[in-house]
DNA sequence: CGGGTGAGCGATAACGCTCACCCGGTGCCTTATT
């Protein structure tokens, strides 16, 4: 106990633990695996990094992007850690060479699923001496394992190997059928579960009922006049975020467009000026968030819902992580959940078309050539040739059948959230099998929030707030 | 849903109109080299 400690402060210069960290870290140290559901902002890292240094051998962690292993591995550089690496394609094919030959070298070992499946890399590791296995994010293995990425679902059976390391799982939301999955897919042996409340106290919910898409943009626009930043603004699609940055340009506000379809380079850069607080809105598609760290983030706008709860609480999420008031608003139309439930299910392959792809392959057809005949995008073939690899067509067609009614319900869930009479606070505590044990004062639009009060202590926000907000709010609390 | 596109229509012909239909989010890795 006492080391413990003592590298906190002569590693980290803290003196004290945050709530859940000290509990994490002694669990990994006897050898157990652990999934920690830690709220965002409540130093996940230190996690590993800490028990890191107390054990022999590297730690591996898990990491779902680039950016995310490239920032973290920085920050440690920058802390004075020099013995990190991140795996990826960022690496020239002559640097990646070099560092496989010296892995063992390395204390801390970034990699993406897809790089640790490579055959040559899983193989290093396993003959190297590991301490822990840490895969971050790990509600990406439900999120985005099934329909997306499926070598999320293939990890578990890679480290699962004679003499392996604890595994550790982060993140900050989970349910418990996620926490299940994440067990079950990492091959996790009856791991400890380390859980503290998800419920944001300094966060208020709205949700406003609208009737058209341009009382949205009017909505937005006003708001973001009158209210302060820094905020993100999530929309559904690519063009919707270019449209309402660009109309938001148009009256003077400073915010950026950020999602897949631009440069990485320049999303970096925006990334970076939002961090800065050089811009004060982004409007993103769901790409912008994961890893972002940005304490003062006073407002998460949805145009658009979400496609599902988890995703839901993980955006509000980034709001107000210094823990003053913040604000989520959800604007919804009547019909908005046909847009996501096409989204949702879009990639998903239609029984025709995977009958007629195992059709081909069973034909001797190339892959690639069949997944083309049979329509199937690139995203479709990559999930479907992993169901295939293990079931049979009959097995694979239910798999997807019920993964596309799981996500109808998921979206159900959403609109239910959203029509529904229940306080917000209360249902999102629910659905992640927590109980509320008093109220907040400024909880949610179903509770009741007050003239602009639910945001007061932010001094400049009512500062420019008074100025317009006051009939807008007005407003809000009518449709309410 | 809302926005965009392209076909079909009328019938001096050209072009403007309607209508049916389609599309819409997330990221690793890109091998022919260790």
């Amino acid at each position: 106990m006492i080391e413990l400690y003592e590298t906190l402060k002569k590693r980290f210069g803290y003196e004290k633990f945050r709530p859940g960290q000290k509990e994490v870290i002694q669990h990994i140290l006897s050898g157990k695996d652990t999934i920690a559901i830690l709220p965002t902002g409540m130093g996940k890292s230190l996690c590993y990094q800490l028990p890191g240094y107390l054990l022999e051998g590297s730690v591996v962690i898990v990491s779902p992007l680039v950016s995310l292993m490239e920032d973290q591995a920085a920050q440690m550089r920058k802390n004075g850690e020099k013995s990190v690496i991140a795996l990826n394609s960022f690496l020239s094919f002559q640097e990646r060479k070099i560092a496989l030959q010296n892995l063992g070298q390395y204390k801390f070992i970034f990699v993406s699923p897809e790089m640790l499946l490579q055959e040559r890399v899983a193989n290093k590791l396993r003959s190297m001496k590991l301490s822990i296995i840490v895969v971050d994010e790990a509600h990406c293995v439900s999120q985005w394992g099934f329909d997306f990425r499926p070598d999320y679902l293939r990890i578990g059976k890679l480290i699962d190997f004679d003499g392996r390391p604890p595994i550790l799982s982060l993140t900050a939301t989970a349910q418990s059928q996620v926490i299940e999955e994440i067990s079950d897919y990492l091959h996790m042996d009856n791991p400890v579960v380390e859980r503290h409340s998800l419920d944001r106290q300094n966060i208020s919910y709205c949700i406003i009922q609208l009737n058209t898409y341009d009382e949205k943009y009017d909505w937005i626009k006003e708001r973001v006049t009158a209210t302060t930043g820094p905020g993100i603004i999530y929309a559904s699609s690519r063009k919707r975020a270019d449209e309402l940055s660009t109309e938001l340009q148009s009256i003077g506000v400073a915010v950026q467009a950020y999602h897949a379809g631009k440069e990485n380079e320049d999303r970096a850069i925006i990334q970076e000026q939002f961090i800065n607080g050089e811009i004060e809105w982004i409007c993103a598609t769901n790409a912008f968030g994961m890893g972002i760290h940005k304490g003062d983030i006073r407002q998460v706008i949805h145009e658009h819902m979400p496609s599902n709860m988890n995703a839901y609480v993980q955006e509000v999420g980034r709001a107000g992580r210094d823990g003053k008031p913040a604000a989520a608003t959800l604007l919804y139309v009547p019909r908005d959940e046909d847009m996501t439930r096409f989204i949702v299910q879009n990639d998903l392959p239609a029984e025709e078309q995977i009958m007629h792809y195992a059709y081909l392959l069973s034909e001797g057809v190339n892959d690639d050539e069949a997944a083309d005949r049979a329509s199937l995008g690139e995203t479709a073939k990559r999930v479907l040739d992993f169901y295939m690899e293990q079931f049979s067509i009959d097995k694979v067609l239910h798999i997807v059948d019920r993964l596309a009614k799981q996500k109808d319900s998921e979206v159900h869930e959403m609109v239910q959230l959203i029509t529904g009479q229940r306080c917000i606070r209360e249902s999102l505590m629910s659905y992640f099998d927590e109980k509320l044990d008093s109220k907040r004062e400024y909880c949610c639009s179903v509770c009741g929030l007050p003239n602009a009060v639910w945001l007061s202590s932010n001094q400049r926000l009512v500062e420019r707030h008074s100025k317009r907000a006051r009939s807008w709010d007005e407003r809000i609390l009518s449709l309410l």
